[in-house]
DNA sequence: CAACGGTGCTCAATCGATGAAGCAACAATT
DNA sequence: AATTGTTGCTTCATCGATTGAGCACCGTTG
């Protein structure tokens, strides 16, 4: 079909041509409000029928422009590399287009310089909304999109100039130490004082969790080792480099560990499989996130899963209904049993 | 900054009203030809600084419409929850940018329809190429690309309308079987007929799989179980539900099996753990496709991993200089040792 | 002093879709 | 017969950036 004219594309007005009509016509058909505009129903037909012989596909730049809304969503996320992440990408398209919105993802691969580039050129393709997911500094993309008159969202990561969904990670830490411990607690006849491992000292995240860690352990009257929280990054190299250092610095290893990433529990189980300590006495973990193999990798392996589903459901309805300045939502993550079955409200 | 209009973006007559000059020559200054166009550069130093005082964002949409090309490039992918696509989206992404152009991706869950419906919307948008990756239907998307005078490329799964990516699966799996008859001789003592699941009997590159697994065996004289030949699909669930089916009707199961992606790797070692079979003999298992956790999981876990950065690399390169007609271009696969080595070459 | 080339800009048309305003034709009402 | 209403369209300005054409002014040259 259309042979004649192999790359120019058809527009309103070769169609307005080929009906004989007007391309305010065609274009009133083709945008379904033809009705409110009183166009016959025998040419919106005819209109139809042509845009579909000749593969009409309308110009969206043009469209755009002319509009006074997008339509479109952009969200920058950090890496595509672990289910959380790509859980959320996923989840974000699906309910974006529920919506009748274009959702734009752009990776930024944790850089801050991308994160900022890839902002602006979001604020270039008109976005409605751009959604900061676990940014390095997303008060700074809160600004430039205010300066645009553009409403951003962060979510993972919280910042103080946006509405931010996280995960209850206070509540859910604690929870997750708490079975941690009863884990250790069953396997070594006592609670002993575990390690923490991954994530940024710096970032909101670790900081609750491992304010979680604490308190599921002073719940139990059970003292920390202060040398044991090793907040050493997010790559699963950092946490090996880590724990190698610490292995040459004491003479015994904890015997249980709260790892703070799935990221982070690929180094871990790497360097726990290839160092040769623990080899008969494998540690009892725990994991702040969910991986279909990890759960699959020991019998104690204990893990949280953010709530995806909730964290976006929270994300639309901001942006469906509003909410005031830079309120803080949390969602409590949900408990993963190790025969697949989940556990919602990990404090019930 | 910018406080007096809150909503309504800057735009270059914004700009040219307050450095007392004409919109063409802020045009002219901010797309950087302004030599050409003769502007001064004390004019182009002021229009820049203004620019940058505004906050000022180029609207592309009012840019792509006036201009021939849009530099924007397209990607479907089918879902985001593996190592493999996410790696490939990653890649995708940060090639593109490095080209100057944007990249838009959206994931459309193996769904035909949605595949149909996103390439539809990507020419709306007046992307310059379409990549489908992993397509169910390609041929009908290089078709609706074709008829716009867009091109498209075959990822992963080829087609037969446009240049097509893959990897070279019959190598790849072929010397994946070969490792796996290795391992299960040295374990068992002698080499015995190994399972294939996973994957669709209909896709190409399912098939091609099933031909290099039989000419492995061939290879050294082992003949096949055609039973034991179960491409169920890609769903973990579908692995499971495929196993327990054969466990259902045979006395004894096979001591080894190449699984055909990680996905149904997902399912196949939750069955095995919780099935009750292979409880004190593990099977020899090979799977075409990398997982960092599923490395972790057993000893014996042999895996390919997919050249993302090559076919990529092949990707761009019919992009930037052409390929003739719908070839079929394979990459082959790169063999990952336990150790995090990787070894090129697979038939070195 | 006219002609010429160079510099530094502005003007106006254009990309394709949209929608307010308007117009012609006819029917219905006063 | 004049007014009003309704139907079914068309006309045209508009969105913001781009770019060919053109214009005014300068210094230089014959």
């Amino acid at each position: 079909m259309n042979q004649d004219r192999p790359t120019k594309k058809t527009t309103i007005y070769d169609l307005a041509e080929l009906a004989g009509t007007s391309a305010s016509a065609v274009s009133a058909v083709l945008n379904g409000n033809w009705k409110k505009r009183r166009i016959s129903s025998q040419l919106a037909e005819k209109i139809t029928r042509l845009a579909e012989e000749q593969g009409y596909a309308i110009n969206m730049q043009a469209s755009l422009l002319r509009r006074e809304k997008s339509k479109i969503i952009g969200m920058i996320v950090p890496k595509y590399d672990n289910r959380y992440f790509g859980s959320i990408v996923e989840t974000f398209e699906t309910m974006a287009r529920e919506r009748g919105l274009f959702p734009i993802i752009t990776c930024t691969r944790r850089d801050p310089e991308l994160e900022v580039e890839a902002a602006r050129t979001m604020l270039s393709y008109q976005v409605e909304w751009l959604v900061s997911t676990g940014a390095t500094d997303p008060d700074r993309i809160s600004d430039i999109c205010g300066a645009a008159g553009v409403g951003s969202l962060n979510l993972d990561l919280p910042g103080t100039k946006a509405p931010s969904i996280i995960s209850d990670n206070f509540t859910g830490a604690r929870e997750l130490t708490r079975r941690i411990l009863v884990n250790s607690k069953r396997k070594l006849g006592a609670a002993r004082p575990l390690l923490f491992i991954g994530g940024r000292g710096s970032d909101h995240n670790t900081v609750e969790r491992v304010r979680g860690f604490r308190a599921a352990h002073a719940d139990i009257g059970v003292a920390i080792d202060e040398r044991h929280i090793l907040t050493c990054g997010y790559a699963p190299e950092k946490a090996e480099i880590s724990l190698q250092a610490l292995a040459m610095a004491e003479r015994e290893l904890p015997s249980g560990m709260f790892v703070n990433s799935t990221i982070s529990l690929e180094g871990v189980m790497h360097w726990i499989k290839r160092s040769g300590h623990y080899v008969n006495h494998s540690p009892v973990i725990g994991c702040f996130d969910w991986d279909p193999f990890a759960a699959l990798l020991g019998d104690e392996i204990e893990m949280v899963r953010q709530d995806v589903q909730g964290m976006l459901s929270a994300v639309f309805e901001v942006i469906d209904h509003g909410a005031k300045g830079a309120s803080l939502i949390e969602i409590p993550p949900i408990f993963v049993d190790s025969n697949y079955a989940l556990i919602n409200d990990p404090m019930a």
